[in-house]
DNA sequence: CGTCACACCCACACACCAC
DNA sequence: GGTGGTGTGTGGGTGTGAC
């Protein structure tokens, strides 16, 4: 088998239990299962146009997860999510922000009946007053609420006796169902109640209506939104209409015959020519509206880890709502100015899809408590670790980068051994490693390999990158 | 002149395939 | 089992013209 064509988890698990009979290793290959599978539903989704998941798939998959999780506990009388804030500057926010999530709670920015959960000395967040973090793991280990009075750190406007955090949630929840902005400053309720019934209803429902579940990743684009404006004859964005076999079009054929530079030519002059003639005559009053901007942002909260993507946005300037901007448009706008507007998305399950509370709500968390995007970028850490990997081996061979991948499965095999191939040479390692560790014991933060390994790497470059080389060698 | 929408670029993380 | 080649598309920009 071929160590780096797998087509599902289950070869990892294969090829480890295989090679590997340890215990801990084995553990550690379940993790590295899990994480893999994980990165490759992101990826295909993505390739698939799926945005969003229906509600359908959305009820087959909840009780899938749910049945791996605690039983609820951050929850309130009448079923719904407690809703907390634990302040940036607490050493295991992330931690509780785990505990918080996985039995039930939410975790978001301050706001009027939060529970604020924080150090002594801390400012108040929370209109009850601060809270110890230990109500947490006490209710965790009780199974259930504990009177939360015993907890308080710093008071503000009410006695912590008084408080019964499941009450609180409970309003505060209400709010949260009759006032789905109240976490927008941005956008208040006024200016939500402007919008035509229908915009409403498409702000705040589930984006796609159910689909034929015979695939839990098949995508659901086409059931709510009318066909795109415009034939996208990309292969990166089938129309939904098409078969998800991507039937060659004669166009496509016909580009598949040509050289590269002449179909990277017919490419560009059709997509210009589509741009031309369906986006740029609106463009000198095509400016964003707030209901647009919206949308955006909720379709972003839906699906967090999207939200750099290019064919994320290239999917959403399909619909009918964002059909007068282009992908590039919707997404810069997103970068410039709405992700500073972007203070929670919705919880998601490792296989990124919505989780929902018991009520069928989507649960608000931060951006921070969701992790990264669809790609990890290497860090002087990583290389460091690369590196001292490298040099601990005999040899450079295959066994190097899945022993690296089992102990640092944040990035894959063919990352580990990609980095490795494009950015160290022979003479890097015993250079970085010392480059590193003298960095480090100054205090100060060391680069990542890319600029140190350009010294030294013995590449067979193309001319390009041996100028990108000489360049650095200059620099450095 | 600043802001905005939009087009375009490129390094590289990650993946797949052929051998 | 291991390696080299290469494709895909993300992540993070910059450039340009209209207003």
């Amino acid at each position: 088998m071929s160590y780096n064509s797998y087509d599902n988890g289950e070869q990892y698990d294969a090829f480890f239990d295989a090679g590997h009979s340890e215990h801990v290793e084995q553990t550690a290959a379940q993790k590295q299962s899990h994480y893999n599978m994980t990165r490759r539903t992101q990826m295909e989704a993505v390739s698939r146009n799926q945005i969003a998941t229906n509600p359908q798939d959305l009820t087959t998959g909840r009780h899938r997860y749910q049945t791996n999780i605690p039983p609820p506990i951050f929850v309130t009388p009448d079923g719904r999510s407690m809703r907390f804030t634990i302040q940036h500057g607490e050493p295991r926010r992330a931690e509780f922000v785990q505990k918080i999530i996985t039995h039930g709670g939410a975790v978001i920015e301050p706001g009027k009946d939060v529970i604020s959960l924080g150090q002594q000395d801390a400012i108040s967040l929370g209109q009850h007053g601060v809270f110890s973090i230990d109500f947490i793991d006490d209710c965790i280990e009780q199974g259930q609420i504990s009177a939360i009075a015993p907890y308080i750190n710093c008071n503000t406007e009410e006695e912590p006796n008084l408080i019964d955090p499941r009450i609180a949630a409970t309003s505060q929840q209400s709010n949260l169902s009759d006032d789905p902005n109240s976490q927008i400053p941005e956008l208040t309720a006024a200016q939500l109640q402007q919008l035509e019934p229908q915009q409403q209803e498409s702000v705040h429902e589930p984006l796609f209506q159910p689909q034929p579940l015979h695939h839990h990743y098949e995508p659901a684009i086409e059931a709510e939104f009318p066909p795109p404006r415009q034939q996208q004859s990309s292969p990166l964005t089938p129309p939904p209409q098409q078969n998800q076999q991507h039937e060659i079009q004669p166009q496509q054929q016909q580009q598949n015959e040509m050289p590269v530079q002449e179909q990277e030519l017919v490419s560009t002059a059709s997509s210009s020519a589509q741009k031309s003639t369906t986006k740029t005559a609106k463009k000198s009053t095509n400016r964003f509206t707030e209901e647009q901007d919206e949308f955006i942002l909720e379709r972003i909260r839906e699906n967090p880890r999207l939200r750099n993507s290019h064919k994320f946005y290239d999917t959403l300037a399909t619909m009918e709502i964002l059909n007068n901007h282009t992908q590039n448009s919707i997404r810069s706008r997103y970068r410039r100015l709405l992700q500073h507007r972007l203070y929670y998305v919705y919880k998601i399950d490792d296989f990124d899809r919505l989780v929902y509370d018991k009520h069928g709500e989507k649960i608000k968390v931060g951006i921070e408590d969701i992790g990264g995007t669809l790609k990890n970028k290497f860090t002087a850490e990583d290389d460091y670790i690369l590196c001292k990997a490298l040099k601990d081996a005999k040899r450079v061979v295959y066994s190097v980068f899945s022993d690296l991948y089992r102990k640092n499965p944040h990035h894959s095999i063919n990352s580990w051994r990609d980095r490795y191939r494009k950015f160290v040479g022979d003479g890097d390692i015993e250079a970085y490693i010392t480059y590193y560790e003298k960095k480090i014991s100054v205090g100060e933060t060391p680069e990542g390999l890319s600029r140190v390994v350009a010294i030294t790497k013995p590449k067979k470059n193309s001319s390009k990158e041996v100028d990108a080389e000489e360049e650095s060698r200059e620099s450095v």
